[in-house]
DNA sequence: GCCGTCAACGGGGCTG
DNA sequence: CAGCCCCGTTGACGGC
């Protein structure tokens, strides 16, 4: 799973812009014509305007919402920036938003997004990973059931296996899988009666310990 | 008209 | 507590 570096960029601040500030009822407005920015659409800036008249006014006094689009350069220079850094400091911020005759709050939205945006993306591919996996594993299941069937077809005689531990062959029906972790054991009431087994091998009860 | 994309918002959690 | 980030959502827009 890859993690998002949080280091600092190599940006450096150059310039500084009084009065450009980010008070929260700034930055909160529903609308952004208000804010100064947006007035006067560069040509860096595009703007696309919705149907209402710039001077028209909402009942509840609110003014229209138009929505920014970002120019290609824009995005460019912030893919760019993006590439170098997932994250911006306070100062990275404050110069791309100069460079890009945008606002500290603007940059800072578009990296949140962006990083939205990557994250989905891996979980997309995650996504299409897992499936691909379960349908190997899947079709592994279906060629190890077949086989099973196969050799329970052959029919020659009680199927035996090679004690791990004494390397003598056990017969395959004293062995059972314990259903909490899985591990092959034997059969306690078997193993009794048999003379295969050897002191070595333990009997399994399946225990909240599993 | 529906749907996908994207800028923006609001709230909650975390941290120094 | 300010500042930041993540997450879910909203609203505008474009493409079909």
């Amino acid at each position: 799973m890859a993690v998002l570096p949080r280091s600092p960029s190599s940006l450096e601040l150059t310039i500084s812009i009084p009065g450009f500030g980010s008070s929260p009822t700034f930055l909160h407005s529903s609308s952004v014509k208000e804010l100064d920015i947006n007035q006067v659409p560069s040509e860096e800036e595009e703007w696309v305007v919705s149907n209402m008249e710039d001077e028209e006014e909402l009942s509840n006094g609110d003014t229209p919402r138009k929505k920014l689009r970002l120019t290609k350069e824009q995005s460019r220079l912030l893919e760019e920036s993006f590439t170098q850094n997932h994250t911006l400091n306070p100062k990275q911020k404050e110069c791309l938003a100069t460079q890009l005759k945008l606002r500290p709050r603007q940059i800072e939205v578009w990296f949140q997004n962006r990083r939205a945006r990557s994250k989905l993306k891996q979980t997309e591919m995650e996504c299409e990973y897992l499936k691909r996996w379960f349908g190997t594993l899947t079709e592994q299941n279906r060629r190890l059931h077949k086989e099973v069937e196969e050799l329970r077809a052959m029919k020659v005689g009680p199927p035996t296996v090679i004690s791990p531990h004494s390397c003598e062959p056990l017969p395959a029906s004293t062995l059972t899988m314990c259903p909490r972790c899985e591990r092959v054991t034997t059969n306690v009431a078997t193993n009794l009666s048999s003379k295969v087994v050897t002191p070595t091998l333990q009997s399994h009860q399946p225990s909240a310990a599993c």
